[in-house]
DNA sequence: TGCTTATATAAGTCTGTGCTGATACTTTCC
DNA sequence: GGAAAGTATCAGCACAGACTTATATAAGCA
């Protein structure tokens, strides 16, 4: 399974939501989702733990729970990949500090690819 | 479908990326999916239906052929959800411009307390 | 030790989606 | 007009993956 594809259902998507703002033991996970989505707990369980197997997150024991947090190596791959496509959407520099921290970023990643000079408009 | 599922698939994501080199015909996208996929031209075709109903892409006609092209307010929206994550690879101020960039966002994502009323709308 | 809480796994069902083969436009060219 | 090229649609099959219920495992506590 692709990073994209685990980030394509709204369950998991949320998961990381919420472990984004720190680390959530499984149950605490369990009951918002359970309440959102009305699925079971072994549903969520399901889940996290193929974010854990995609290395969306992590877990580390606490006494009986499972404390889960959030690991960004797929999402920095999702990132990357979008990353050739920001051009189309950001050709302009309206600040100085965005368009410093994109150049850097933008010149190392699109080195790589071989557009003639065709752009889409929006 | 959420623009998440529509990248979920290899496939659509390798036609945006010929997309992504310029304008191409529906038989060029689908000669070099058939290629290294081994699917049916009509596959192809549904795959570009997909692209096309969730917004990804935009045809033109140009005589029998039709002329694909990407859009990306999707992926701006893909983007987007992102944001939230970006704060967790580049805490650094590893250069005045990427602070500069990354400053406000950063702060109030990370500010570390998960506010209780958390809510997200994807 | 035995009950409870917290979480994971197992087995089975069901729906969504991607594929194929057949076919239906539509445009171009003779 | 008729054939050919380019592309889309349709119907049906197959399979992945998300869900459920039941149960297993592990820790906390009386």
């Amino acid at each position: 399974m692709h990073a994209f594809d685990v980030l394509g259902d709204p369950v998991r998507r949320r998961i990381l939501e919420l472990l984004a703002d720190g680390e959530q033991a499984a149950g605490s996970v369990a009951a918002v989702i359970q309440r959102e989505f009305g699925i079971s707990q072994p549903a969520v369980s399901q889940h996290l733990r193929s974010l854990r197997e995609h290395g969306f997150a992590q877990v580390r024991p606490d006494g009986a729970r499972r404390l889960y947090a959030v690991r960004t190596d797929p999402l920095q791959d999702v990132d990357a990949w979008l990353e050739r496509f920001r051009g189309f959407w950001t050709p302009h520099l309206d600040a100085l500090g965005t368009e410093l921290a994109r150049g850097r970023r933008a010149r190392r990643l699109r080195a790589s690819d071989r557009r003639p000079d065709n752009r889409s408009s929006t």
